[in-house]
DNA sequence: CTAGAATATGCCTATATGCTCATATAGTCA
DNA sequence: TGACTATATGAGCATATAGGCATATTCTAG
């Protein structure tokens, strides 16, 4: 038996849409600058150096797929990792690309 | 020192293609299908119920990035999975799922 | 209330992508 | 050679998406 209510074709259609939101060299910029910790929405604009409001838009999809988690002080909206797994598959397919490069240049 | 003409950029541009690849249900069908070894394109158009010449763009973006390796044999041509790491990525995201689900109807 | 800062949103354009139909290419078998 | 199978490709359509500009919203400070 398989788990509850979990199809195959929600399962795929979940796996699609998490990878479609790690597919933006900027939405990665993003997750890579949150691994330092919660930041700030303009923070995060400035490292990554993007216009705010694009920005802002890459936020939001990320904290509407569940990747982010935000929070509001005042004025100011804090962004945050919520799946720290998203963390691990990012370093996994890094990995992948670094064992390629290496064994293409490890006679130099 | 960081590994050998590695940058930032490039490292993220390459995760964010990969993802990309990732990023679409047709495509993931077609490498849970592949985990079985290696098929020849018919069968795969057959198993994951897409149009042969839609399937078959699928399997030359897989093939060209370096995703699923290419081997003719007459008039078939098989495809299997060229690197393995991505059935790591794709098990763990789904993983990050299950667990949502399930804490989620843990009181059913 | 006004002024200003931080963030979000409406609108537009350019580009990319998935899909389908028809057709081309490559190979096998007679 | 011709008929047939398997796979790839060209062209077109529909849609999605990133990015930018202007503006709206929301909050703070005075």
């Amino acid at each position: 038996m398989s788990l509850p209510t979990l199809s195959d074709d929600d399962l795929i259609g979940f796996a699609a849409d998490r990878f479609r939101l790690l597919a933006e060299p900027m939405r990665l910029r993003i997750l890579l600058f949150l691994e330092q910790g919660e930041q700030s929405a303009g923070d995060i604009a400035r490292a990554v150096k993007g216009g705010q409001p694009n920005v802002s838009r890459h936020l939001q999809a990320l904290h509407g797929g569940g990747v982010l988690a935000r929070r509001r002080d005042g004025n100011t909206v804090y962004y945050s990792i919520a799946d720290a797994s998203i963390l691990g598959i990012c370093d996994l397919m890094c990995r992948s690309r670094v064992r390629k490069k290496r064994s293409v240049k490890s006679q130099g």
